[in-house]
DNA sequence: CATGAATGAGAATTCATTCAT
DNA sequence: AATGAATGAATTCTCATTCAT
């Protein structure tokens, strides 16, 4: 194999920008630095993406793309609600795996009101949503609508949890992320989703019939 | 003793600080904002918090005695498993509802590095964690402690999940946050956590035997 | 004896005061910090001297007062133009030695212009060169009279020179200010003013005659 | 390469800052009236110079080159201790003549404690204090080594006394100061540092012999 | 494509002072 | 005599962006 063909300046800065968003949140962060982890000049930011939000915004129609084609993926597949579920799990957490920056930037601005970006947020969620409930919910017979809207976030933030809270558990465990981790991660984050804390470990003492 | 202070500026401040903080984040927001908002001279956040970090400072720590005393509290019951967790749920969500502003703050900055803050918080969530382990998982039987580092942020993730996605989710559904609300949001958090989907849904379809 | 009677606050703002302008010349120190190490609440500052600068003019005129005192004194005893210039250096390697913070702070603003004190300090400078010439000068047969305003400065910088460098020279050697110093320095400047070189030491090479 | 430089917006700059520095003193004086004085936005200061204590650093720096300059020149020619004294007060002069604000600057900031570029201060005047004591003072058979670091400033001292005061004279009597001053500066200066008072005058009274 | 100087607005903080208590 | 809250101006510095080269 021959060396490894240095990534183009317009790539080098998203993934800059994405590195710097998924750490300091996108005001935390200046486009000088960005540059200059991307070794450009600052103009360039401006150049290729009309400025600072304009990376965000390339950033967060990435991540929905990629979640969406999870989504569509899973719809022509057949699978069991379960199955599907898990499967929608696995994929999430291979994705952020492969583009954790970029992922985490999406969470992370997900509450932010940045009215620069807002509208486009708006519009690839509802998308979004529409998508997953399509490939994902309609196996499940949900009594009352009204709680689709508190599972689906719900959902998102069971996945993404291990990694929101990855920095300071790393500093405060020390555990380390390896592949055996994520197995892991993918396999309990299955199990609470699905069967909750039953799913995961038996009440040790002598827990009668419990009243929900 | 000094000029009357007019109904107490400190209070306003660290008012108007959650309220912004939670809208756009620490750095998205800056003290001219704060000040304005609380009615005060700019220069009153540095005389009475030592500067902008220092109003996040105050505002992490009191969400971390918040949930601290809950766990406190919790541990004097004797309750089952099961009743313990429902409880701590309940509890957090009213706290989120009474101190939307100054919870979400703290879970916002949760991922973010901002190295003036970075140790206080790491201090104040080994701390917290210990005591929820204490009060909370000594009912159940984890197999894999290893687990324990996926299921507490997974946990407390889920809780937060409605107020994270809040704004989005009321933009695009038109849903109010009524005190109906709360309690359904209470009680599904409850359910998916203790049962998962297994608690909440009963696949409606042609599902076989399901193999994890 | 009995306690050292605590000094009262004008006395240990002025103090203060002189500690910090003679470290960090007079725009360099906030009154806050001066009020800190006097141990006094910021107001005072302005309720005895008026403001910052009546800090400045409170202590270049004490300065000025006794530099004039020295030469007044000079001026009743009928020395020998020798004996008078060196007994004036040792009385102002005394005052130096005594109130250092004070003289440093005088000798440091005399070439900054603050418009507050020029006024002053010209006013003091003028009526302390008519004294000192007064007491010293008239012993020496200067050719020149235009020479009066280069000996003088001259005169004064060459006293100070071992304390404006002071600092600096301790870092650098290591030497220590003992009371050995004052009294090789005492002698040394005066050598040197009355003699130059020639009074410290002798050439040690074939030096001719000199043409000046 | 980019916009053109319109006439040398740096140069402009540290010219502007050492006028000011040696009239106000580093702390006297704002980024803003210096950037006003060369013409050039205020953020061009942080752009060329990283802030503010660059400028001083610069201006530092730059005065020391020359007077190390000086000496290694002096270091070259072989001249009798005299006449390296002399050549050496001349050329210093000439200095602080073309160059006098920077002059001034070094010389006023020398007493001054600023953390930021103590350091510098110090290696820059060890090395010079080297190269001076080279080139100058081993003609001299200086009897105890520890005159060494009293002579040292005060000679420096004694070569900058008129233009320390120099504001404060002007202001007093009145003199101007064209080049005929400076050649009367330089010889007056020169003769009291080799010779002392004995070198510019005579004591014209019953002056007995004198006793040290 | 790429550069780097330049801009003007805005950032946070500190300043000396005042004033009611 | 002393306090400490409050003010408003001024501090330095950084921001994203633009533009001529």
């Amino acid at each position: 194999m021959g060396k490894k063909p240095k990534e183009d300046s317009s790539t080098r800065i998203i993934q800059a920008a994405a590195y710097f968003f998924s750490r300091k949140g996108f005001s935390g962060v200046g486009v000088r630095e960005i540059a200059a982890k991307a070794k450009v000049n600052i103009s360039m930011v401006s150049y290729y993406y009309g400025g600072k939000s304009g990376l965000l915004k390339a950033i967060v129609t990435e991540y929905f793309s990629h979640v969406d084609s999870i989504a569509i993926k899973l719809s022509s597949k057949s699978l069991s609600p379960r199955e599907a579920l898990k499967e929608f799990i696995c994929e999430m957490v291979y994705l952020i795996k492969e583009k954790e920056d970029l992922c985490k930037v999406a969470m992370i601005e997900m509450p932010i009101e940045l009215p620069e970006i807002t509208s486009l947020k708006i519009e690839l969620l509802k998308n979004n949503m529409k998508l997953m409930i399509q490939s994902l919910s309609n196996g499940f017979n949900i009594s009352d609508p009204k709680k689709h809207i508190i599972i689906g976030p719900a959902f998102l933030s069971l996945i993404f949890s291990g990694f929101m809270f990855g920095n300071l558990i790393k500093k405060i465990s020390g555990e380390k992320i390896d592949s055996a981790f994520y197995k892991r991660y993918c396999d309990t984050i299955s199990s609470l989703f699905l069967d909750g804390m039953n799913g995961i470990a038996k009440p040790n003492k002598k827990e009668k019939k419990y009243e929900n």
